[in-house]
DNA sequence: GGACATTTGTCCGTATGTATC
DNA sequence: GGATACATACGGACAAATGTC
């Protein structure tokens, strides 16, 4: 029958979670902008009552979602909100299962087709003469880069941001984003796409900007087709073997 | 120059990452599904050459993740892989920028509205009688549960999950479950929604409905638009304000 | 560049709460 | 209920990175 003085808190709940909320309302109320600073890891605990590896681990969960960004040596920020966490997820997911790749990485490609046919008459109807000029830069730098080298693929995630970007949401552009991380890092697991299929890419790319260019709102949706099919057929292939 | 025995290990690298890494490996090559039991502590911690400390914060972070699944007094085990992450990323940016929280929930509104439209030709066709009855069922309690109770919540969530089953796509189904549970969690900070906007919503996800039933892409599309829109009006309305 | 304070990273030992058999 | 296995939580100590003077 001791009563500590402690055995109010831990009320059915994890002390860890409680941390985590109070740090998740701390940044919420003071209304702090990512890369603010919070307080260090002492100054928390004394607040929060909390030992020093409870707060480190409810902090490692917040830096997992980029809600909170820790430098060793300098102290912890507020993080950048990214969808890095979805990126890790996902990622993850595609490796877990190498039978089943295809199912995971079909699943992606379908999405992605699905955001930008499904954007594409509100993407045409804002792509102003500056956006145009951006993505021919893009589309060159495709065409002119060494096939699969570094600079096509940077060129690659390029061109797809700046389809979304005019749009103006940021949610959209930043899934977008994320879908292309994700697909960057697990397509690597497949077999090398072979010149032909590279031509075909680049060849989508060139189509799309040219209809976007003409307002042809079905042409473009046709060239994302294409775009994607070669890369169906590659995880299809994979999927055979 | 004392080359420690330690020093070949943390080149330039946080023992918690290289920890987290290898989990993560440990995972796949094993072919662990979820559910899954892990070693326990003490055997990770030896296996990884590893302190309770440095492995628990390794193990929060994939938590968070939902890769690991941590069960006090059990166990850890592998996660159900959900989109747990994206979800409290979400709400948490939802809930950050008060000010602008019409701009992130409009960006998560358009978004939902880019799948359900965007999928609406492949939905119609792959919807079959069964699927036909379950959505008729969703609707009707939507219809008849007291407006904006638990039940009708639960209701509307089922709809939206059961009209993207057909498409065989997980990734497209757990992006609308997301996407509905962070609109679910940011939304009551909303102002409440009036009986006509309750009465207009539950009428469109009838019209969803009866378009799927005659295979009307058009109308679903239409309709589509006019469940989102009450949603639109009411998230401007808080915005204005 | 060097000395120093600050802050996070890692480790250890111990006690407690929880689930399972 | 008891016993066992396991995760949770605490506090102290030292190492490593960073920034500043």
């Amino acid at each position: 029958m001791r009563t500590e003085i402690k055995s109010v808190r831990p009320e059915r709940t994890l002390l860890r979670q409680t941390v985590t909320d109070r740090i998740k309302t701390y940044i919420i109320d003071n209304r702090l902008a990512p890369g603010a600073p919070l307080p260090t890891e002492a100054e928390l605990c004394e607040a929060l009552n909390a030992s020093r590896s409870s707060l480190r681990e409810a902090i490692k969960t917040l830096a997992a979602l980029d809600i909170v960004e820790v430098r060793h040596g300098s102290g912890t920020f507020v993080g950048r909100l990214s969808l890095s966490a979805l990126v890790e997820s996902l990622t993850f997911r595609g490796l877990l299962s190498p039978d089943d790749d295809c199912r995971a990485l079909l699943d992606l490609v379908e999405v992605r087709q699905l955001f930008e046919q499904g954007m594409a008459t509100r993407i045409i109807e804002r792509l102003d003469e500056e956006h145009l000029v951006e993505l021919e830069l893009a589309v060159v730098q495709l065409e002119r880069s060494p096939s699969g080298g570094a600079a096509q693929v940077q060129a690659d995630r390029t061109f797809h941001r700046l389809l979304m970007q005019p749009l103006g949401n940021q949610l959209v552009s930043q899934l977008t984003g994320a879908f292309w991380d994700v697909h960057a890092i697990v397509a690597p697991y497949l077999g090398m796409s072979s010149p032909e299929e590279d031509a075909e890419a680049v060849a989508a790319h060139r189509a799309m900007l040219e209809a976007a260019r003409g307002r042809d709102v079905d042409a473009f949706t046709a060239a994302v087709a294409q775009h994607y099919a070669p890369v169906r057929r590659r995880i299809a292939a994979t999927a055979g073997a």
